[in-house]
RNA sequence: GCUGCUAUAGUGUAGGGGCCAAUCAUGUCGGCCUUUCACGCCGACGACUGGGGUUCAAAUCCCCAUAGCAGCACCA
C-alpha cells in the first residue's frame, strides 16, 4: 500500500513554462525597458509588451526599465500616473528602476543642440501641409538649406519662448529620395502652448522618436522589445543613432494582437465613463488589467497567455479561452467551493428528516473542512435544474422526487442512496437551506445574474470561488443584503 | 497611392531542406474517475493560403498571386 503523500507527491504536473526564442548579443548583459504612455489605464495590449520583455529581463537576469512616456502634454492626464503604477504593480513586473520623461527635458533639448551642431536636424518653419506634399514629392523645403548657425540660433529661440505652437518644429535630415515617404525628414520636436505639463513647465516638447532614442541610448537599453506598429519607427531611430555614432539596440518586433469582445480604446473608455455606459475603468465590458482583475483573472495567467503567444511577428487574434484556461489551473487549487442559485425557486420538501449537510470546502483537499448547512424542511433550488425531471439528489443531501402538478413541482424526499440517485440518473444540483442564503448578484459580460449564495461565501471577500456546477467568480463586494461576484469562467 | 512585414488545426504555438503522413497547449467529442457540467486520467477530431520553380528531396529556399496587417503626424 502507498502512502498517501507520497501519491501526492507524485503529481507535481507544474507544466514546463514556454521557451522564447533566445535574444543575439547577451554577452554583455541585457536591459529593456517597457514604456508605456500615461494616457489610460493599461490593457491586454499592454500586457503583452510588458511581460515579454519580462520575460527576457527574467531569463537573463537583467535589467528592466520602466519608462513612462509623458512627452505629449495633451494626453497625460495626473490621475492616470497612479493608474499606471497600480496596473504595473499588479503585473508583478521585475522592475529595475522608473523614469519619467518628463523630467529629462534638459537632456532632450542638450542633444537637439548636438544633432544640429552634428548638420543632422534643422528649425524648419514651413506650414506641416506645405512640408508634407514637398516630401511626396521628395523635394526639400526652403529650411533645409539653413546654416547649422542659423539652425541653433532658431533652436535657441525655440526654447526662448519666442515661436507659438505650429510655427516652427526640428526636423532630421534623412534621405529626401528614400522609396518610404514615412523617412523623410521625420519632426523630433514641437511646441505645445497648451495644456500646461503636470510635471514639468515646458512648452518645447521632444517627439518620440527622438526622446526615445536619446534615452534608450543613456539608459543603456540592449534589446527593444515592441510592437510591429513600430517598424517604421525603428528605421527612423537609425538615422539619429547614425549620426550620433552609437550603437543601436536589438530590435524585435511583434505582430498585431487583435482582442476581440471588449472595449480597449482609452477615448471610448472615456467616453463610456463619462456617459455612464462603463461604471469605470475596471468595468466589465472594458480589456483594461483592472476589469479583468476584478472579474478574477490573476496575472500570472496573463502572463503566461502572453508569454504562449509570443514574438511571432504574424497578427493574431487574442484567445480568451487560452486566458481562461490559464487562469482556471492557477485558480481551482486554491478556490474554495460554494453553491449559487440562479433563478432560484424556495420548496418544501415533503417527509424529510432535518439535516445536516457537510459540503467540502475543496474535493481534493478534505482536510480544508466543510461548509455545514442546515437543512429543515424547505431548500432553495435552481429551478432550470429541476423542470421535466422527476428526481435529482441534492449535492451532499440526499434525493428528492419531483412531482408535477401542471407548473407546480412538489418535493418529496426519496432517501440518501447516492447509488439510487445514480442509477435514475438523477442530476447532482446545488441547493441553499433559506436560513444560510443570501442575496447574489452575479455579474458576467453578458449581463447580471441574480440569485443566492451560500452565507459562508461573503467571508470570502476579493478572493476567487467556484460556484459549483456554476463557475469560477471573484467575490466583489458584500453588504448586509447583498454579495455582488464577478463571473470569470466556468 | 507609396513603403514594408506576415501567412501551420476553431484559437495560440513548435518546426528554418530529408528524422514531418508535422509538436505542444487550448477547444470539441467520447470514455474513466467523481456526491460540481470543477480537477485528474485515457482516447479521438482537427492544419502546412494558392500556383509555379530550385532540388534526388520543400511546411522549410526562390518567384508570382491572394489575403491580412503596419507606417506614410509639429501622437506615443
Amino acid at each position: 500500500m502507498l502512502a498517501p503523500d507520497l501519491l501526492r507527491a507524485e503529481k507535481p504536473k507544474q507544466e514546463a513554462e514556454r521557451v522564447l526564442h533566445a535574444l543575439e548579443h547577451t554577452e554583455e548583459g541585457v536591459v529593456m525597458r517597457f514604456a508605456p504612455n500615461p494616457s489610460g489605464p493599461l490593457h491586454l495590449g499592454h500586457a503583452r509588451a510588458a511581460y515579454l520583455n519580462d520575460y527576457y529581463v527574467r531569463r537573463y537576469d537583467g535589467h528592466y526599465v520602466i519608462r513612462i512616456e509623458d512627452t505629449d502634454p495633451r494626453r497625460v492626464e495626473p490621475e492616470n500616473y497612479g493608474l499606471l503604477l497600480d496596473d504595473i504593480d499588479w503585473l508583478g513586473l521585475k522592475v529595475g528602476e522608473i523614469v519619467y520623461q518628463s523630467d529629462r527635458m534638459d537632456i532632450y533639448y542638450e542633444h537637439c543642440r548636438r544633432l544640429i551642431e552634428l548638420g543632422g536636424a534643422y528649425a524648419c518653419m514651413c506650414d506641416a501641409a506645405y512640408f508634407r506634399d514637398l516630401k511626396l514629392e521628395k523635394k526639400a523645403c526652403p529650411c533645409r538649406n539653413q546654416t547649422i548657425e542659423e539652425n541653433l540660433d532658431l533652436w535657441d529661440r525655440m526654447l526662448e519662448g519666442e515661436f507659438c505652437e505650429g510655427m516652427i518644429t526640428v526636423r532630421v535630415k534623412t534621405d529626401l529620395e528614400h522609396p518610404d515617404p514615412a523617412m523623410r525628414d521625420f519632426s523630433i520636436f514641437r511646441i505645445v502652448d497648451a495644456p500646461p505639463h503636470p510635471r514639468v513647465d515646458a512648452r518645447v516638447y521632444p517627439m518620440y522618436n527622438f526622446s526615445v532614442v536619446v534615452d534608450d541610448h543613456l539608459l543603456g537599453i540592449t534589446h527593444v522589445i515592441r510592437g510591429k506598429d513600430h517598424i517604421a519607427n525603428t528605421r527612423r531611430q537609425r538615422y539619429i543613432y547614425e549620426y550620433f555614432s552609437w550603437n543601436p539596440p536589438v530590435f524585435k518586433h511583434y505582430g498585431r494582437l487583435s482582442i476581440g469582445g471588449v472595449v480597449l480604446s482609452t477615448s471610448a473608455i472615456k467616453e463610456g465613463i463619462v456617459s455612464g455606459a462603463y461604471t469605470g475603468w475596471d468595468d466589465i465590458h472594458l480589456g483594461t488589467l483592472k476589469a479583468i482583475a476584478r472579474r478574477g483573472i490573476e496575472p500570472d495567467a496573463v502572463r503566461k497567455a502572453m508569454i504562449d503567444i509570443g514574438m511571432g511577428e504574424t497578427d493574431i487574434t487574442f484567445s480568451w479561452e487560452n486566458l481562461f484556461a490559464q487562469n482556471k489551473a492557477i485558480v481551482d487549487p486554491k478556490a474554495n467551493r460554494y453553491f449559487f442559485v440562479p433563478d432560484a425557486v424556495m420548496l418544501p420538501v415533503a417527509d424529510a428528516p432535518a439535516h445536516i449537510a457537510e459540503a467540502a470546502l475543496h474535493p481534493n483537499e478534505p482536510e480544508r473542512g466543510v461548509r455545514r448547512l442546515l437543512f429543515e424542511g424547505s431548500v432553495i433550488l435552481p429551478k432550470g435544474e429541476i423542470e421535466g425531471r422527476t428526481m435529482v439528489r441534492l449535492k451532499d443531501l440526499f434525493n428528492v422526487n419531483v412531482a408535477w402538478e401542471g407548473e407546480r413541482p412538489a418535493l418529496t424526499y426519496a432517501g440518501e442512496s447516492l447509488e439510487e440517485a445514480r442509477k435514475a440518473h438523477a442530476p447532482i444540483i446545488q441547493w441553499l437551506p433559506p436560513g444560510q442564503a443570501r442575496d447574489c448578484t452575479l455579474k458576467t459580460p453578458e449581463g447580471d445574474i441574480e440569485g443566492y449564495c451560500e452565507e459562508a461565501a461573503s467571508r470570502e471577500l476579493n478572493r476567487v470561488v467556484q460556484f459549483e456546477r456554476v463557475g469560477f467568480s471573484r467575490i466583489d463586494s458584500v453588504a448586509v443584503d447583498l454579495v455582488t461576484a464577478y463571473f470569470a469562467h466556468r
